[in-house]
DNA sequence: CATGAATGAGCATTCATTCAT
DNA sequence: TATGAATGAATGCTCATTCAT
């Protein structure tokens, strides 16, 4: 079924800002890819700037939204860690180009965009926080660095966009269970827990 | 003492790069935080990217020259992982410039620059799947994904250039033992060995 | 009537071609002759040397149909050098500028642009070569250097684009009969026949 | 035996200025081709105009006294004008860069620079036009067209410089006798004279 | 809904030239 | 005599954006 010109805009554009770069890709390249004029273009977004930031936050709402019903009701730290975990590295896996756009492109963003996407991450990343500060409070993680260690997390999985390909070795399942025990164990959630 | 107008430029590129990306990076911004005129650039530079596949061969020829000097007649695994980690955390946190134009500037590159890099960048990779399939060899470490562990390190690792600031509450030492942890308990080495 | 922009830009760009030469004319000289911004003068070319290119192999083209079809259904050689060097002279009077771009700026051209132009202008110069050896064989040429004697006459008629001028002593029709004369002479035409 | 400096810059701005034209010649091209650094090059010249018009006038000067010493004592009209055309054919084939700057580069100049060298071939183009008109007056010449005839003739010797090879069919000698030939048909010098 | 035409501003790079050494 | 360093101005060309149709 075709894709609206809408759509095909912002498909190009996520697939060139990943793999270009916002300055590197050119509104004559989103035209092309998008199949349409660059005069067109317009008619589908504002600027180039908004275009992205749209973008950006989208996914960003969208990644949220999907962590807050996969904690829903869920009350252990470890298996909270470990459905954010899953949930990260899988969205990271299975769209690499979303996620680095928005992992790779705050500092282009006007203060003001900037201040949304922000504002966005830290809720998601308060889940992480939360959790981490819960295992720790009951006692099932253990760390002197529970903010390092959630951001070196963090770092770890957004690498996953990087260089994970469905071609490899390692199926979306193993990738995701790799990484939760990379978690745990970063964590310090003792053997027979796992 | 006054620095050579080549260093200034070198520089000036490296903090740009750094921070507004290759395509964000104008030849006249490099030229005003260089103190030359544009023209007088080109004095102590091909192009802006022969530019940038310097300054990152020569980052990595560096932290490869700095890796090979700390691993020198170091046979243990653990300490082998824990002095890469630390070496590479470490000049994450201090030069978070370079380190970030060579992480995140691969793409940039033509073709042939590009291979010169990889190349360099594989063989310092390498040192870490030699210390890592040394130490599963040894049952040191315990992992079944040891090539992914590899990178989820080095994501890891790379990503303390994005955030580490020595004002914060981290001193280098601490910084670089956190680390240190997590990359051995991402590798399931004992807690008595640590 | 108004021309098209594309129309002016060719026009521009033959004018200054031919008196400043193509490494004098400067694109914004191209642009403000055809009154259009510099940026504009890209949606009429491509580059700068393409449309040189484009200028010579349109004009040799054209000059090479309409010898075709002068000549087509005459067999007097002497006749046929005629009509071949009236062409060339008026062609040359009348549009000194195509002219002059046409045969000073081989050199400049890249060796596949190079190549499709002087093929033309070969094909074109076979017409001549031709009637000189005819009106030889028949005998009513004499001279011992039938291709020096081609290049002479045609470097003697390029030279009207360089001089010639409707407001001065000779119509363009006197030009081109004493061309013709010079031509009939140079080849060695017995005075009656003349 | 070396050359100086100053003859190796002579050297090198004629061959390039005749092969690239003014324009297409860059003052690092002439550095390089001169090995010399282009700061150095300005020991041994004024401007870049400056050194064209230096060459240009030299060259100009030097056939302009070639001449006068070549017609010194000859009568003759039909031994003047091959004198002369002798001179300025084998002049063109033995220093076609010499000469393809003086004949390509009029226009090029300043007002000022271009006077000089205008004055100079004007001074020279009139020993062609007093051989003409003697001839004419004497009734050994015949054409209705006398001045056109001089031009159309300077054209065409002036084309040996863009054609003629010493390693082609042609000996400088069967070159010069054939062009003299071409002259005094053109100038209608009955058979029986030749 | 779509685009050809248009542009001011900007791009990386090169220009001819100067000057202190 | 020679040059490395330096530059203001210019180079050919592309940028993101607008607008009349």
């Amino acid at each position: 079924m075709a894709l609206t010109s809408r759509e095909r805009v912002r498909r190009a554009a996520v697939k060139l800002f990943a793999t270009k770069g916002f300055h590197g890709t050119g509104i004559r390249d989103l035209a092309q890819a998008a199949k349409l004029s660059s005069a067109s273009l317009y008619h589908y977004m504002g600027t180039k700037e908004q275009l992205l930031a749209e973008i950006m936050l989208d996914c960003l709402q969208r990644l949220l939204d999907a962590a807050a019903r996969e904690l829903d009701g869920v009350d252990d730290p470890v298996e909270r860690i470990g459905r954010l975990v899953t949930l990260h590295v899988t969205t990271h896996a299975r769209q690499p180009n979303e996620t680095r756009v928005v992992d790779n492109h705050v500092d282009v963003l006007s203060p003001r965009a900037r201040r949304a996407v922000v504002d966005v991450r830290d809720t998601y990343e308060q889940l992480w926080s939360d959790a981490i500060d819960d295992g720790l409070r009951s006692g099932v993680f253990a760390t002197t660095q529970p903010a390092a260690t959630r951001i070196a997390l963090l770092e770890m999985c957004n690498g996953v966009a990087r260089w994970y390909s469905p071609r490899g070795p390692l199926t979306l399942e193993q990738l995701a269970a790799h990484y939760v025990q990379l978690a745990h164990r970063a964590l310090g959630v003792p053997d027979m827990r796992r």
